[in-house]
DNA sequence: CGGTATCCTCAGAGATACTG
DNA sequence: CAGTATCTCTGAGGATACCG
């Protein structure tokens, strides 16, 4: 069940979900929002994505229109990414999410440790 | 590998995204913006969640301080869930990024397609 | 350099049955 | 009604090795 089941009438939201749901896509989209890379160069700023994530996720992102990739037919090969005006416009709505993040970010810490010492044992389910 | 491995200053927003990553919490969140519920009324309004991952995606999203879980000791019990303030300032985000989504839908739609089909054959790495 | 191909794992999530 | 307890399974993603 993907978006069929959404039964929302706001189930555009699962459009865009689907595309930032996984690990890499968002980071892959921050980084480029920076500016043009090459694959490796990608690779390295997006520390921690492995090779074949990296293709999987730049490939979903052009097949999106949300990236351009572009051949340089050079020895050696040579293969640049840059956001498309859509992923550029994109690009803003999530760095907007990011500074909502940043500025909760302490507050949602807080909650967490409430919620894993003290108070739940009598407000939740869970006692043990 | 999740935040850790980042290595991103923009790194907050995984934060948001670990969250909003799986497959109901916006759904939850997005349903709560719309007036506060009782968890059966919750598990119909969210189409095809299924009782423990309703049960999963509202803990986390109390523990996280999004959503209040308030029991009414009545019988039969009944137990209502609202978004708290950062809940709702958090709704807002999401439907910034619900309304990119409803504005570019149809020309992700037609990227796709058009990757499916034509040009990808010359200008992208699998030509089967 | 920028990929592809293969194998493998493990968390997220569904189905089902039971409980205070 | 609002959960909890298992059991299972799928697929996203990691590791590794090879290719044009």
């Amino acid at each position: 069940m993907t978006i069929e089941a959404c039964g929302h009438e706001d189930c555009g939201i699962r459009d865009v979900l689907d595309r930032l749901g996984d690990r890499w896509s968002v980071l892959v989209i921050v980084t480029l929002a920076q500016k043009p890379r090459r694959f490796g160069e990608l690779q390295r700023a997006v520390t921690g994505i492995s090779q074949r994530m990296l293709t999987v996720t730049t490939r979903r992102l052009v097949r999106d229109g949300l990236v351009r990739r572009t051949v340089y037919d050079t020895v050696p090969p040579q293969v640049e990414y840059r956001l498309t005006e859509m992923g550029q416009s994109l690009a803003v709505a999530i760095q907007s999410l990011a500074a909502w993040s940043r500025t909760h970010k302490d507050a949602i810490a807080d909650s967490r440790a409430a919620f894993d010492t003290a108070g739940t044992r009598e407000a939740l389910p869970f006692p043990g």
